[in-house]
DNA sequence: TCATTATATAAGTCTTTGGTTATATAATTC
DNA sequence: GAATTATATAACCAAAGACTTATATAATGA
């Protein structure tokens, strides 16, 4: 049982596709499709700098990709399932191998969350 | 009966995503897909510089989606169905609304071309 | 061969992007 | 309430993008 997609104008299917055409905001999604991370994991897991990481999150979330949810001292991320071009997104995920070296590098270095 | 899709490395699906990832050769795949179109075509149909033109078919020929034929003066593009992302490039425009005003609008101005 | 037509390329400009460092904010813990 | 931890934001910078204008190339046709 396939879903009907929805078709999807010009200016929101390049903006949908901008914001996941970076390889840390691809795998950003690649990951919170799972579940949700928060960003001192993002940090370790990409070896990337703080407001590096959250300016890809703040992105990604502009677009409406992700959603942000606080829990203490840290802030969640995890796909928006509301976002209307979640098939878009999902089709573009879908085909993206899983056991790819890259992804599969930077889910090693995941660490856990004292709050989890 | 659904092909089952090839799954993608990071970097060849941002690739390929980035070369997607802007209006004019949004539209240029969705066009390229029923058909060839020539340069010039384009110049009219998107009212855009032959130079622009140019370059943004460049870019999509130099990322493996199009490929080129030269027909007496004029220069013809279309899909390049051996892509190695051409799953992902087509489950992206299959989303793609075909009713969408902007390609509607570039469509209607759509001129032959002497060799037709 | 010369003018015309179709296209590519080069060089310049302006904007956007993705990082940096430094600093602000907000919750937690001592 | 002071120090610590998690995160965001601001300002800056270098590189990439998407145009522009000017010019080169290549095929066509007189």
């Amino acid at each position: 049982m396939t879903a009907v997609t929805v078709k999807r104008d010009t200016a929101s299917t390049v903006q949908c596709m901008k914001a996941m055409s970076d390889p840390t905001r691809l795998l950003i999604m690649k990951l919170v499709q799972k579940k949700a991370y928060c960003v001192c994991q993002f940090v370790d897991m990409f070896e990337m700098s703080q407001p590096a990481i959250s300016q890809h999150l703040r992105k990604l979330k502009m677009a409406g990709l992700v959603r942000e949810e606080r829990r203490g001292q840290w802030r969640f991320f995890s796909m928006n399932d509301e976002f209307g071009a979640r098939d878009l997104v999902l089709s573009i995920l879908n085909q993206l191998d899983d056991e790819d070296e890259t992804l599969r590098a930077i889910q090693s270095k995941e660490k856990a969350v004292s709050c989890d």
